[in-house]
RNA sequence: GGAGAGAUGGCAGAGUGGUCGAUUGCGGCAGACUCGAAAUCUGUUGUACCCGUGAGGGUACCGGGGGUUCGAAUCCCUCUCUCUCCGCCA
């Protein structure tokens, strides 16, 4: 949620920023909210403090037993029972309208970010590793691991329909050793805690990171329950402080989980159908950070280095990229993508998205700090995936192949492979 | 799955229709005493929102939602969660 307050003094300024994301603002709409709810609202609350002034009197008057003043003074408050009722249910009417409104309202763009309505407007800021050359034809990961007889979409499609996947024998093994040493890494070496958490949540906390209303659709939900599976660990761990006032001496929370996260895709049809890369269920390492506002920008950048790190000691190629504005998720003030080398599709693909959300989230889930004032104040929250892990593994399949078909572990990961050094059919 | 008990401010714990946003204790903050500290004493100590340049005034909140009433922490309905016992189960 955009701070109302800056809505409400500086209509004009917020309508600018927004415009840079292709929104346009319905200011006069606003206003025009904004001036109804502030009558509706002052006579709401002035017929609310007349009938409890009167209230308190009759209570006085039957202590004194003082039947025929409670007689009149009862008289008095039926005149505006109707009247005040009618403002509570026109008062709450308002409210709802506004509040629908402002929650539509998707985070405004710091400055830094660069001005653009689609992909082609990302801004590259560097470049680590240099595709490596092949001396024959590099296959991507569907055919190295058709290959491989170790990663098996028809039997997927079998058990779940498109966009799902099976992985067998050491390519299965693979998968869990990449979760295993991105969460050593950043727990050992980034001071962040290992966490453990749902897989399914309620609409308030799906609320909390993004907008349901808007997003309802990319989820899938539990029916019976009444919950959704996560779109991402973002979710659970970043609602660990809705409602929340955190001491100021425990920020920063720097936590990791590992998780499955479960998309329905509904707005990427026949986008990425082949393969892995756009799956309705994958694994991520997810980093999440909450932190005093002053330091959430130091915090974006450190987050996003302790991401590349993990693609650095696995040797993959990768360049970082600032979202434009018209490219930047709803809730986040400013994006980095990660977009790792894949030989097989001849591109740079995403395979982390950093963000710093400043005080968005926070607002929606009212996650809070005691400042050094003593005062409650909105965290900022910050997160990214260290890494989506179904993704860092086509990344290997497809840069460690070799020609004979079989594929070069990572010498980072090879302990957590029983120190195997090469996968091959067998 | 069955039976029962409960959810109140940072914490503990009163309060069962009327000056209750809520007794009290602990904790926190400020002050007094002290060379300083402890102890003691005194005061203070929730959040959100609205009106107002301001001083100040007002509204809402006792797990969530709804209801009864002039008036609800207190009564009714409903949901969620926690605890105890029995059963079942990985």
């Amino acid at each position: 949620m955009i701070d109302i307050q800056l809505l409400r003094n500086d209509g004009d300024g917020v309508a600018k920023r927004l415009a840079t994301r292709g929104i346009d603002l319905d200011w006069p709409l606003f206003r025009e909210l904004e001036d109804q709810r502030k009558k509706v609202q002052t006579s709401t609350e002035y017929f609310q403090s007349q009938r409890n002034a009167l209230s308190k009197q009759i209570g006085q008057a039957k202590a004194k037993k003082d039947e025929k003043q409670v007689a009149e003074l009862m008289a008095q408050v039926a005149e505006f029972g109707d009247k005040l009722k009618q403002m509570e249910a026109e008062n709450a009417a308002i409210q709802a309208k506004l509040h629908e409104f402002v929650d539509a309202i998707p985070n405004l763009p710091h400055e830094s970010v660069p001005v653009g309505d689609s992909p082609e407007q990302n801004v590259e800021q560097r470049r680590w590793g240099k595709p490596g050359k092949f001396d024959f034809a590099a296959k991507d990961h569907v055919d190295v691991g058709a290959g491989l007889g170790m990663l098996d979409f028809e039997t997927a499609a079998k058990l779940a329909g498109a966009r799902f996947a099976v992985m067998k024998g050491p390519v299965a093994r693979l998968h869990r050793a990449l979760a295993q040493f991105m969460l050593d890494v950043h727990t050992r070496e980034h001071g962040y805690t290992e966490v453990y958490v749902p897989y399914m949540v309620s609409g308030e906390c799906a609320n909390g990171v993004t907008s349901l209303a808007k997003f309802r659709g990319d989820l899938f939900k539990i029916e019976e329950r009444d919950l959704y599976l996560i779109p991402t660990a973002e979710t659970p761990v970043t609602n660990f402080v809705r409602g929340e006032i955190v001491p100021l001496e425990r920020l920063p929370l720097k936590y990791v989980c590992h998780s499955p996260c479960f998309r329905s895709e509904a707005g990427a049809a026949g986008k990425d159908t082949r393969g892995m890369i756009r799956n309705h269920q994958f694994d991520k390492v997810e980093l999440v950070q909450i932190v005093h506002p002053a330091k959430s920008w130091q915090g974006h950048e450190e987050l996003t280095a302790h991401a590349e790190a993990i693609l650095q000691r696995l040797e993959l190629p990768y360049r970082v990229v600032t979202l434009c504005t018209g490219d930047t998720g709803f809730a986040s003030a400013k994006t980095y993508d990660l977009e790792v080398w894949l030989p097989g599709q001849n591109a740079y693909r995403e395979i982390s998205s950093c963000s710093n959300f400043e005080a968005f989230q926070a607002r929606r889930m009212q996650a809070r700090f005691r400042n050094e004032k003593g005062k409650a104040e909105p965290v900022h929250t910050l997160n990214g995936s260290g890494l989506a892990v179904g993704r860092t593994l086509i990344a290997i399949l497809e840069n460690f192949q070799n020609a004979d078909g079989s594929v070069t572990i990572p010498a980072a990961l090879r302990p957590y492979m029983g120190g195997m050094e090469k996968i091959a059919r067998s």
